[in-house]
DNA sequence: TTTGCGAATGATAATCGTTCTCATTTGCGA
DNA sequence: TCGCAAATGAGAACGATTATCATTCGCAAA
């Protein structure tokens, strides 16, 4: 569990809006969320945060890497708790249903081909589409 | 080339703004182009056209199947001629230069990811970004 | 070829996600 | 406890995109 102490490790000082949104986070009740879920879920909550600093903290988590950014198709970013290993995503385009893989071999191949063409690689983004078989699947 | 038939095959009527923005895909004069690129682009050739045209026309084509649209960081769409050969690309954050690649490699493994996990690939997309050496771009 | 109508267009208002501004409040070290 | 820089919240501003609506156009039937 995060306290205080870490939002200092990062060099953030410790507030209660940042605090919020980060148990939030750690309270299992969203693992994508976007600013406005994150918003809306605090209201919900009775916590009295602003949207501005919910964009503002989200970024700051970003940037220290609490958290990791992902943008969607359509333009709005979704945020979840960076657990320290990168991983690309499978969308079932059927039911929605999100899984989470790692495969080191497409990451060297990312390096070796931005770095071939005399690209320093910031960031990157895999997306596969597919069907999947999950039982509740309705493609099934 | 493309021609009015064209137009009429995907079932648009041809009309002088969609023929515009089709030949100015076609012109080479940009391959990877947003809708603000595309119509400052027809302002300068002197050809009127409307930005909520120029959006629409770029949505039709992309469900049309003669563009297709990548959603890159940063927010907006980004659209290139359909020439039926998929590839991945490469974004610089500093000056936008988009660079295509395929890597056969990235390919397989992508595959195999999925089919391991059960999922029947049916798209997918990868976008690096990085910073690039272009001599023009503003990061040097 | 002219005519008529539904589709397409263009100007502009509206929307959406996000960032900026700025007056007020807060965290925290002295 | 005090003081001040940093953080906050309300709302304005912003950039990309979409919706509205009166006018114009493409095209097929007469």
């Amino acid at each position: 569990m995060h306290q205080p102490e870490h939002l200092k490790n990062v060099g953030l000082k410790s507030t209660v809006p940042r605090l919020k949104v980060l148990s939030l986070f750690e309270s299992g009740r969203g693992r994508h969320m976007s600013a406005e879920d994150v918003y809306k879920l605090l209201l919900a909550s009775g916590d009295d945060v602003g949207l501005a600093t919910v964009y503002r903290v989200l970024t700051q988590f970003e940037q220290a890497g609490l958290l990791v950014r992902h943008y969607f198709e359509g333009g709005k970013s979704v945020f979840e708790l960076n657990q320290g290993t990168h991983h690309d995503h499978i969308v079932c385009l059927q039911c929605g249903h999100v899984e989470e893989f790692y495969d080191a071999a497409i990451e060297a191949h990312q390096e070796k081909a931005a770095s071939e063409r005399g690209f320093q690689i910031r960031d990157h983004s895999l997306y596969i589409y597919a069907d999947c078989t999950k039982e509740s699947c309705p493609n099934k």
